[in-house]
DNA sequence: CTGAAAGCGCTTACAG
DNA sequence: CTGAAAGCGCTTACAG
């Protein structure tokens, strides 16, 4: 079986005494032939195992009946992130009801763009783009549509966001509140796609957001107090570590991640240092995890599946040549107080 | 940008002055033209905005260079279970190495079959397959190769495994052992793909593994004890909270898949009963969460990752028209005790 | 109801 | 080094 040839549409032609013609009506619109030809053709192609190459027929209609969905970082870390899980469970749910599959495109020989290149996609959706990226232009030249969840809104780019200014603001406010002053950031680097000093990037707004509130207090953060994760679990961990050697501890982590903050928690545990009796911990996301760790984490709840399922609607409408009601979609955020931050007023 | 068309490889040439075999060359082997003219040829592309089509380029040599992974459930329960993310995972790092793409496929038009008579993909990853589905012959008509995880090894059938009836009996031997003797399983549908009674199946093996050990100590499980449950946390809670309903409560929930037991642990928690001390629940797969969940469960950790990157491995390894060194790989598993089954000896 | 033929946008064996 | 032409396996407008 794997040595042999499979049939194509002409085997069936002429095995069955019909044109290429009628055998394409009989897989896709029988109602163009007589039963009894269907029938004849049908049967020849069981008979000789003919099943139409999608390939050749996604090809000739101009389509590929899939998304793509750009990993913003290799795959071993994306995918370990359980707040991109979300995304791409809402973005895989809208794929499902429309009859799509969902390409998850990792970068090609180490390029995203390389990989944006030759995506074999109707559309893509990503994280964290500014239109300013090479990527976008490469889209831009392919004609191929596109959203960015967590991106720089612009004209030209479509966007799902949270209020990340404010929400962020809203979380430095709860942590000065709770009578910590002394306290270090744990932010993101503008991830994979990003080039310097975006002003708009989500990183950029929550910091935005925390130097906001901390000037309320006639507080500001010192470039010490400023330490750059990736988004993954181990360089939370890292940095953990890295903070665990100040003298005297921090009083509060505010991380830009929740992964980052978990990360830095297992390192606390490693140190036998308690949260938050030692050093309290806040974290971004509320992943599954954030509720089910010990201390339960204090967070900023985005509805990630919401933003992923957004994402994708606005996709298809752009597919499918409809207006979007707005090419910039914000969703709500919670603040989330839970143990991980303690309280220093008293 | 939106309306107009893309130019072709046609319009490049006649542009440029070449020929399209020398167009083609410029991006792909331009050691077979000059310098000059592959200069020439590249500039004209970038002046007018010309991005080879990917679709036209693997129709033309026959591939696809991505790599299907069948969705067992429909995408709002597959993607929500993290020990198939992880398996995920696995499957994806490999696909990054090898230059591909990963496509989730689920359901199309509700049917799995037609999801893969239309994969656009070069080969197929599923869970719990049986040589006798109807995708399976779908996939070898196709001449799409194929390996499944957690599925019932056949010679037509290339799978990664763990000892699943071994594993099982060492679980239930330590539920026993800690004294426990009513006991409920909580066992999965066969799942999508299965037919019916499938002896081989995962979920066979594992039911069987629970059998052997209670026959060794003279017990058996009455029809009443065994509850099937979707793989979804939903299900386990809806399972959990019939379990509560009965009196005297079975003294252990042993349940083949840890959402399942973790479903089983909510619906506890909101009737307010205390796990272990009013009831035990063990589980399956050592997902993250079974181990930071209060309290913590007692498992069988499966690698999970590892299970995918074999499967994917060995898939590339038949793309590459290379031998397997064995289609039926086996990975070990490791029995997790931790405080969500009590001990009920003293 | 049926079929011959052009077309989708590339690659590549072959000839010069 | 370069190009004309066949081919990949479908769809579909058009004519009968």
């Amino acid at each position: 079986m794997q040595g042999s040839k499979r049939p194509t549409i002409n085997d069936i032609a002429r095995e069955s005494g019909f044109s290429k013609t009628a055998v394409s009506f009989a897989f896709n619109d029988p109602s163009r032939i007589s039963e009894k030809t269907c029938r004849t053709i049908l049967e020849t192609a069981k008979r000789l195992g003919y099943i139409p190459d999608p390939m050749a027929r996604n090809f000739s209609l101009r389509r590929h009946l899939s998304i793509g969905f750009l990993l913003p970082q290799v795959v071993q870390y994306s995918l370990q992130n359980p707040y991109t899980m979300q995304v791409i469970q809402g973005i895989g749910t809208v794929c499902e009801n429309h009859g799509y599959t969902l390409t998850l495109i990792p970068p090609l020989h180490k390029s995203i763009t390389e990989a944006v290149r030759n995506a074999a996609v109707d559309g893509l959706i990503t994280m964290g783009m500014t239109v300013d990226m090479d990527i976008v232009s490469v889209m831009q030249t392919r004609l191929l549509p596109y959203v960015t969840i967590d991106g720089t809104p612009d004209e030209l780019m479509p966007s799902v966001n949270i209020q990340d200014e404010q929400a962020s603001y809203d979380m430095m406010q709860l942590v000065l509140a709770s009578g910590h002053t002394d306290i270090v950031v744990a932010a993101l680097s503008s991830d994979a796609f990003a080039k310097e000093g975006q002003p708009d990037s989500v990183p950029s707004k929550r910091m935005q957001g925390f130097r906001r509130a901390l000037a309320e207090h006639n507080l500001q953060l010192s470039d010490d107090n400023i330490l750059v994760a990736e988004c993954t679990l181990e360089d939370g961990r890292r940095i953990g570590k890295q903070i665990l050697q100040r003298k005297p501890l921090p009083s509060c982590v505010v991380a830009m991640s929740d992964i980052v903050a978990i990360g830095c928690m297992l390192a606390c545990k490693e140190a036998n240092i308690q949260v938050p009796s030692d050093m309290s911990v806040v974290g971004f996301d509320n992943i599954d995890e954030a509720a089910c760790i010990t201390p339960p984490l204090t967070t900023i709840s985005q509805p990630s599946k919401e933003k992923g399922r957004l994402a994708a609607e606005a996709l298809f409408r752009i597919l499918n040549k409809e207006e979007l009601a707005s090419a910039h979609m914000q969703v709500p955020y919670t603040l989330i107080r839970r143990e991980s931050l303690a309280d220093r007023k008293n």
